[in-house]
RNA sequence: GGUUCGGUAGCUCAGCUGGAUAGAGCAUCAGCCUUCUAAGCUGAGGGUCAUUGGUUCGAAUCCAAUCCGAAUCACCA
């Protein structure tokens, strides 16, 4: 039980002995103490003020004291200002809190309990490489579900590869055209950056053709449909689902690439799935469920046979759910993928890590499992960011402003290399710990950078405020972590302190410390990593105070140096497993 | 036009289940390395919390209206 929870009960134990009648936590506001008062914990009892019909002052006293001679143990003083009642939680809380907890690695985890959450992230298109929006949804998707296994759920991590459509066949007829028989191999590129390239110059002669026959007298809108080109790479797409032999075997040769540069990027980023699905695999799922949209007349049938449903009613409008010449439409896939999760995994809960872009289709989705009455409808749950802008403004891979996910990548740690360099703290490395240092911080630095914000607000991406590695930043808080295990590596046996009256800076840390489990079941009640990356700022600011205060090696006594000496090694603990939520590791020197 | 989301310091963001004098980081300025890592610490300046009205003992936070910005409203995925 946490300290809140613990001055809750006492608080409504005491006003029901005090006063009578029966109270809840929502009569009164629990608070922490603002640092310019003295207590840790303020009681708000202005609330409570018509009930009992007192003062705020006497109400205050009454019950200040009250609570300081009933619970010696949890209370050691208090004061009245205005409406406010501060209490003082004693020492020795906080002393055997970090004296139980110092060296225990799973503090902060709840136990398994039961319950399977699958969600869903990256989702990417096949035609070309992963950018920086990637990366914010990867890192969400991750550390989501990392949060919620920390927090006892059992998580299965998941990924559509969109790896079919007309996308795929425009990068597929440019490489036909252009390629002249050119592979990753030949070239020596990374297999998806190949056929990023091809989609780049379909785009580019697609663009070429329109002016073609524009000059020719053709109108813009008859151009764009009867470019060569585009009528190829269409005539590609039923070839596709005709299955022409031919075709199937580009496109896998071709996404057999991308799988391959994908591959290395998610390796680099340390990202992972359990279950991945393929949209070549499910996208004719679903038709039956129009069926028995039909049968149950929550779809209907339009002259030319299309299928629609009506969600007027809902506030939004007729969607189509099966083209007239009978294929399924993006929605009907969807909801058909979304049983077959169901069905596969026995889930209890349906997490789409997916841009804020597509709200509306995700309450479509959504709206239209609930008119079906599907047993998991309610359980579907969209994790809606904000799409990652430029300080110029909207990422456009037109004008070539996409901020390519390998290039960050490499940047960081380039960046982290000539930091560490400059620094030149660790030159007793060997080559090869320098390289998983640099690749440790510059990661740290860059999954920090997105994931520090709130997921469901768009950001802008300043390259020269991510490169920084100072302040609220990962490396500050893996700093932090070096700063600490130096210390521990110099003291490594840590006695048991008997007594000892904490300091204020002492008090603080170990107050912030006990947050911590908290802290990580809000971020998975809100699906918000940015609370433990606040949370763990928060910490290393206080360690940092903390440590530029006062001496550990050299405490005043005995019993100060072995508490001070468990405050270390807890704040490393949870530091650790805090950045481990968030898919950062931690260096042990930097 | 409808729907949804947002507007807090020069910049990037916290705070939003109503509580005390609105907080960080970056940037600017001034200090701190012969003792545990200065990727750090201490301090200063910087605000009409978009605007107006309402609810209340109390509003950045809740409600309404207005202004500004974004997303979306495809037989694309």
């Amino acid at each position: 039980m946490n300290i809140a929870k613990s001055i809750q009960d006492a608080v409504l134990h005491s006003l029901e002995s005090l006063y009578g009648g029966s109270f809840t936590e929502k009569d009164f506001q629990l608070n922490h103490t603002k640092s310019e008062f003295e207590g840790d914990y303020t009681i708000v009892l202005f609330a409570l003020v018509k009930s009992i019909k007192k003062s705020p002052e006497t109400l205050g006293e009454e019950l200040g004291q009250h609570l300081t001679q009933y619970y010696p143990q949890l209370f050691s003083a208090y004061n009245v200002i205005k409406g406010f009642l501060n209490l003082t939680v004693c020492d020795n809380y906080w002393f055997e809190l970090v004296q139980r907890n110092h060296l225990d690695i799973c503090y902060g985890k709840q136990p398994m309990n039961g319950h399977k959450i699958m969600v869903e992230y990256s989702s990417p298109n096949t035609n070309k490489p992963l950018h920086l929006g990637h990366l914010r949804n990867n890192f969400l998707g991750w550390s989501v579900a990392e949060i919620l296994k920390a927090n006892g759920f059992d998580v299965i991590k998941s990924c559509i590869v969109n790896d079919r459509g007309i996308h795929i066949c425009k990068s597929m007829i440019a490489w036909q055209l252009f390629a002249n028989g050119a592979t990753p191999e030949t070239t020596n590129t990374k297999g998806d950056h190949f056929v990023g390239d091809y989609y780049v110059k379909f785009n580019e002669e697609y663009k070429r053709q329109i002016q073609e026959l524009i000059a020719s007298g053709m109108n813009e809108a008859e151009a764009e449909k009867n470019a060569p080109i585009m009528l190829q790479t269409q005539q590609m797409l039923v070839d596709w689902e005709n299955g022409k032999p031919e075709v199937l075997e580009l496109w896998k040769i071709m996404n057999a690439w991308v799988y391959k540069g994908f591959d290395a990027t998610y390796q680099s980023i340390g990202c992972d799935f359990d279950k991945k699905y393929y949209e070549s695999d499910t996208y004719l799922l679903g038709k039956d469920i129009v069926q028995d949209g039909l049968n149950k007349n929550i779809f209907y049938k339009k002259e030319d046979g299309s299928v629609w449903i009506d969600l007027t009613a809902d506030g939004l409008d007729e969607k189509l759910v099966m083209r007239k010449d009978g294929t399924s439409v993006y929605i009907t896939q969807d909801i058909g993928l979304a049983k077959q999760k169901y069905d596969q995994y026995h889930i209890d809960q349906s997490i789409y890590v997916i841009g804020d872009e597509q709200n509306y289709h995700m309450k479509v989705l959504k709206l239209i499992a609930q008119k079906l009455q599907f047993p998991y409808a309610n359980d579907i749950h969209h994790l809606s960011y904000g799409m990652v802008e430029l300080p110029s403004g909207k990422m456009k891979s037109r004008e070539g402003t996409v901020v390519d996910a390998d290039d960050m990548v490499e940047e960081m740690i380039s960046t982290a290399k000539a930091l560490t360099t400059s620094l030149g703290k660790v030159k007793e490395f060997s080559e090869a710990e320098l390289e998983e240092l640099y690749k440790t911080l510059g990661l740290g630095a860059m999954k920090f950078y997105l994931l520090r914000v709130d997921p469901k607000k768009k950001m802008i991406f300043n390259p020269e405020e991510s490169i920084d590695f100072h302040g609220f930043t990962g490396p500050f808080i893996q700093y932090t972590y070096a700063r600490i295990q130096s210390i521990l590596r110099k003291e490594n046996n840590i006695g048991k302190p008997i007594n000892h009256t904490l300091l204020p800076l002492e008090k603080k840390l170990a107050f912030q410390l006990e947050q911590f489990p908290s802290a990580i079941m809000d971020a998975a009640k809100e699906l918000n990593p940015s609370a433990v990356a606040n949370y763990l700022f928060v910490l290393s600011q206080q360690f940092n105070s903390f440590y530029a205060e006062h001496s550990i090696a050299n405490a005043e006594s005995a019993d100060a140096k072995n508490f001070r000496l468990q405050l270390a090694s807890m704040t490393a603990n949870v530091i650790k497993s805090g950045m481990q939520l968030l898919g950062i590791q931690v260096p042990s020197k930097m």
